[in-house]
DNA sequence: CGAGTTTGACCAGCGC
DNA sequence: GCGCTGGTCAAACTCG
């Protein structure tokens, strides 16, 4: 998506244009974590998943599933401004690229290379004035089709998604979750 | 020329 | 106290 014109999404394929872009042809959302409360460890991302049911259990106010097989209704924009009033949440999505546009605008500020994972962390602020939101991008060390997104703190103004999608159809956007079976096993 | 990316250095927290 | 690791900074670089 390209909102600004200087979206950074390396991949030409991501519009946010309803008519065209197919979300489920880019990336699926596999796994969906509130860390909101519970303690964090990065390290222990397959670990993690492991309560990802409970957390999606948690998340069904944001995502509209029942359970984690159930098909995950929601606008992007939306969710993810939800999901980052939330402390710390993590997603696990199928997907070729590592950056997934959200409707925000981030800025890349550091990247790592973490133990224990073969793929380097990337770390992006929200550009925005003001905003402190920051973003983790890696790949999952078990399965570098999947790519883990840790969103922290909260946006202090609106994604320049939502102004766009409130004039979508509601089924602009439809996810449908994997089994966690299919990922990390 | 401005905005964004890259990348090495630095710092803080944590475990031993 | 020391070393390791993750997170951030900032200067240099790239691109539109």
């Amino acid at each position: 998506m390209d909102f600004s014109g200087k979206s950074s999404n390396p991949n030409p394929n991501y519009t946010f244009c309803p008519d065209s872009f197919d979300p489920m042809t880019e990336f699926e959302l596999s796994e969906f974590l509130l860390l909101d409360d519970a303690p964090f460890k990065e390290d222990s991302s397959s670990q993690s998943m492991v309560s990802s049911e409970k957390a999606l259990g948690g998340a069904n106010e944001i995502s509209g599933a029942t359970s984690k097989n159930s098909i995950i209704e929601c606008k992007i924009g939306a969710r993810a401004k939800k999901l980052e009033q939330k402390h710390r949440v993590a997603f696990k999505t199928k997907s070729e690229v590592e950056v997934m546009d959200d409707g925000y605008k981030w800025r890349k500020y550091g990247k790592k290379s973490v133990k224990n994972s073969p793929n380097p962390r990337n770390y992006y602020k929200c550009s925005s004035g003001g905003c402190e939101v920051k973003k983790r991008i890696e790949r999952d060390r078990d399965d570098q089709s999947y790519v883990i997104t840790t969103y922290e703190g909260s946006h202090n103004h609106d994604s320049p998604f939502m102004l766009y999608h409130d004039q979508m159809p509601p089924n602009a956007w439809t996810f449908q979750t994997s089994p966690p079976s299919s990922s990390s096993t």
